[in-house]
DNA sequence: AACTGTGAAGACTTTCACAGCA
DNA sequence: TGCTGTGAAAGTCTTCACAGTT
């Protein structure tokens, strides 16, 4: 894929950026990655001309131009749907505001949870959502919810104004009219798993 | 990726087996799991020819196979390092343990959280790891961590016997010896953002 | 008739290697 | 000199299309 090395990149930048460092190469950068010069240089190239020959990239210059390409300027709205553990993690993880993340609302439909204040935001039933969300103008939605409910949620948010769906629910979301990611935990682990045995199978 | 499509079929296969279904077509699988027809072909008979021409997958053998190939055939051992509201996800979910993962201990370093129990198991402090781990044999490791944390946890749990890292802190990993997965969330949230910058750039 | 397994074509990605600029 | 930007080669993944089997 090709957006993961230019969100890392960015990323890195900040932190470079941080350590006062003012200059990178490539060979840089994909030591810090995990990927080669090459692809790096492929990567960043095609958003323009940007390092200097014999000199490297200049961070600032680099990171604002990542920045506007992977659309950092202002913070994004998201909502989230399911205050379990996980959606409580995510909410609480202060990483995400750093980041350019704003959440603007928590839903859940388990009355023991609505009305509870979690990470400054209070818990509202997820019976509200249409009521609430048109009025946000959120462009990003969140669902950690069981999976039995994860379909039926996504389409909820969809329909109440929301672009892009981020499920942690292990199901297939097949959505008209949004962009979806799935992050599958289970699916990961068992990744490992295939790891594993092909590793051991392979000895002989 | 090719994995990601067994492990999806293979799961989708129990779904089935459930509903009482015996046979199915790579159609059918791939409008499942929203991908082709032909990909899914490909991907299954590269582990032999396992369908019958003219009807289908039978979803048993297909389930069998599917099974081993992913190192199905017993429970993983799993441990976990950060018992936060992200480790606390992980571990009380219980999809996890119906497909095959069982968590054999947790670490945290808050003396809060050492002594608490925690989906059945007592939260230990991470210095008893070298201590606690040999004995289990547990070939996962899950790293929930905050970020400053994640490289040196990581280390400690590879030099105790384990085999594979699922990493969940925003940091790339550079380990000898054993599998790594990086699950970073505000690299999918970003991702999502710069489809939507991208949807919207797009239109003029 | 229905659907798999698979060559062949096409699309995309990665790597190599080096010309050209600072 | 040192490093970028980029053709060209190599590799990988996806799709097409159909022969072959039940």
């Amino acid at each position: 894929v090709r957006v993961d090395l230019l969100i890392l990149c960015h990323r890195l930048c900040a932190q470079l950026k941080r350590e006062g460092i003012e200059t990178v190469t490539s060979a840089e950068i994909g030591e810090h990655l995990g990927v080669s010069a090459a692809k790096v240089r492929r990567d960043l190239c095609a958003l323009g001309k940007l390092g200097t020959r014999g000199h490297g990239y200049r961070i600032g210059e680099l990171e604002r131009l990542l920045g506007d390409v992977l659309g950092k300027k202002r913070p994004w709205r998201v909502v989230l749907v399911g205050a379990g553990n996980l959606g409580t993690a995510l909410l609480t993880h202060g990483g995400f505001r750093r980041r350019g993340f704003r959440f603007a609302a928590v839903f859940d439909c388990d009355p023991g949870k609505v009305g509870r204040k979690l990470g400054g935001l209070v818990v509202q039933d997820v019976s509200q959502v249409p009521t609430v969300l048109p009025a946000l103008n959120a462009e990003i939605g969140v669902v950690a919810v069981p999976s039995t409910a994860a379909s039926e949620t996504a389409r909820l948010l969809v329909q109440n104004g929301v672009w892009a769906i981020l499920n942690m629910a292990p199901v297939i979301l097949s959505l008209e009219g949004a962009a979806v990611i799935n992050v599958d935990l289970a699916v990961e682990l068992e990744k490992l798993c295939y790891h594993l045995t092909a590793a051991k199978t392979e000895k002989h």
